[in-house]
DNA sequence: AATGAATGAGGCTTCATTCAT
DNA sequence: GATGAATGAAGCCTCATTCAT
């Protein structure tokens, strides 16, 4: 009496990841709806039964991927009350997430970051709001920067400019990972830099 | 009565630079052979006198970009004896660079990273190795600091991990800055961030 | 217990009619076999319980409108014995078929009209037989001249060529109604030409 | 130093003339662009220097079909100052349009029909107002009806009226030879229209 | 009997590249 | 050397039809 059941969202969701690893393997651009399909294991119209086009797709990953980290992250965060341990958790849990899935989906930052900078005025895709997402992660930063500050354990210093600083280091480190995963420590580096980072700012 | 006189190569670097302009402006994915050659004031047959083809362009803008960058950056360098004013001028230098011609060109980073990452096994582009420019430019920044050390200024370090993370500073900070250039202190941010990684490795 | 009584060729007939409807709404070529299925309140897999696809939903609309005009056509003429009135009956009863259901299905006569004329050799689709059906028409009305030369009403004239100009000015009058249904006053005009007609072919 | 030279408007309309014969045989939404491409001898990508899509060429053809249309017959009336003569001019002419090309195009009109009259709203593609068409030719009829009323030679009589009648006996005679070229003969159908069209119409 | 999820052939359109002038 | 008209491979998307449930 019924067709096939199928539960929609968790198929769609499972057309995006498709989606994702195939943008990461080649890059959004040259990915196609066919490979995307075919990684899928579906047929190439069924895409279509989820998404709108490719554009949708895109965004659709953006936003996950954003927003599995930011929900990742805040939970991280509230899950300590010092100021020390929330910035290390923080370090360590962003380097988890890009080194999981073996950083399967590292690459797609790139495709993210090109695209969310190309839409950072369009009013039309305001789906991808890059910009805002990095002004919501300066904002964690910052208030745990503050925190530290109020509770004496850290120097008065410009919080803002400082979450700039570190986010800029993790993500600049994570660049030159993804350049070369073999020879290049990402672990180590971002612990050699959260330790300076930390240095320079708990009182002595 | 000579035929006209082009200098060759100066038309194919203008062509290039027209290319970046659009790049910048669309990204290289979406930027077509008709918008470069409009931009450059040519025909559109003209560009494969050239260029092979888009690839080619591209290619070559990455490398004239790197290369600029490279060779302005040695330059610098070693116009000084001191250390921290080499690492002060490498920064500012960096910022110049990337803030020059009123940012024109800080949109192309995307793609090329994108690019860069995305190639970075083919054998076939070897033209593109972003990874080799960054081993580079570690390696340039692991030398100043190596000469710190030994004159006494700086303390012993891993200079490696520490080239590592002042780049991803640099590259990280850029990259929020691109996103929102009116909003964002590109070189206060980099000031202070600088200041705090002197501060981490010069002898108290 | 009996399984659900259904009314097989009642459901086809109302599928076809909702199909009609559709494509008086936005054209044969562009109603989707989803919007027929919509506007039938079923499944889009159900129709093909009853039709074997769109070109047989097409086929089937297309007799069954000049066929449900065929009929009633017949009935009127026969209601009547004198050729006047016949040929009075024959033209307000064909406006009053285009103009029922609010003129629901008028846009269609396009659709079967080029449809029509389009298969006019196929011999695949002899389902779609226009030619034929205006064959019938003018020998009903030709039928009704002759009877009335006979019985010394008429003139003496050529009945097929005058058949043909009563269908042709019924046919182009609803035509220019369709187009302007407000502006339009089409009982006006058949009454005038009807008249014109007439006057034209009764003894004086 | 400069390209092939084409004379871009002559190619377009050669493009669109090509489009009508493949329109006119197999219905505008049967034509696929490759059909109108070789059926122009040219590249599939070809077309698209010239139009920007399907629509635009049907758009392009609907219009050259009518302006020529009205042209033409804009200078048939004038060639006359008699209102009788007038009138026999215009049914003349009309029928030497709709016969030329071996009658060609005479199949596009239902195409030209259908979508006219799906469009008679659409404020989007005014460009295809068959409406106003038809008010223009009831317009040019009905100026010659009341110049010949003025004159005495025609009756009183709905000048406006009659010329839907007129058109509607041509259009629907039209309509009838399309279906059955070989068997019906239009010109013959068309003068014994004319005639008991201006017995009617003309002083006893 | 009824359904709608899945499909892929087929169509429209784009655009890098070629080449005649 | 320069050009832009011409091209067709390639990609995105639509939608009639199938079929498992």
């Amino acid at each position: 009496m019924a067709p096939r059941i199928v539960n929609k969202e968790q198929k769609k969701n499972e057309i995006m990841l498709a989606a994702m690893r195939v943008f990461a393997a080649k890059g959004a651009a040259k990915a196609k709806m066919t490979d995307i399909a075919t990684e899928a294991g579906i047929g190439k119209g069924t895409i279509y039964e989820y998404f709108h086009g490719k554009e949708d797709i895109f965004a659709a990953a953006f936003n996950y991927h954003f927003q599995t980290i930011e929900d990742a992250t805040r939970a991280t965060i509230t899950s300590s009350k010092d100021p020390v341990t929330k910035l290390n958790l923080l370090v360590q849990h962003s380097l988890r997430i890009f080194l999981s899935d073996s950083g399967e989906f590292a690459e797609i930052m790139m495709d993210f970051w090109a695209e969310g900078i190309r839409n950072k005025d369009s009013k039309i895709l305001k789906i991808i709001d890059l910009n805002q997402i990095y002004i919501n992660y300066r904002k964690y930063i910052s208030d745990i920067l503050t925190e530290g500050i109020q509770s004496g354990i850290f120097r008065g210093l410009d919080t803002n400019a400082m979450s700039s600083v570190l986010i800029a280091a993790l993500d600049g480190l994570s660049l030159q990972w993804i350049m070369a995963r073999e020879t290049f420590d990402l672990q180590k580096a971002a612990d050699i830099m959260l330790d300076g980072f930390l240095n320079g700012i708990i009182k002595s």
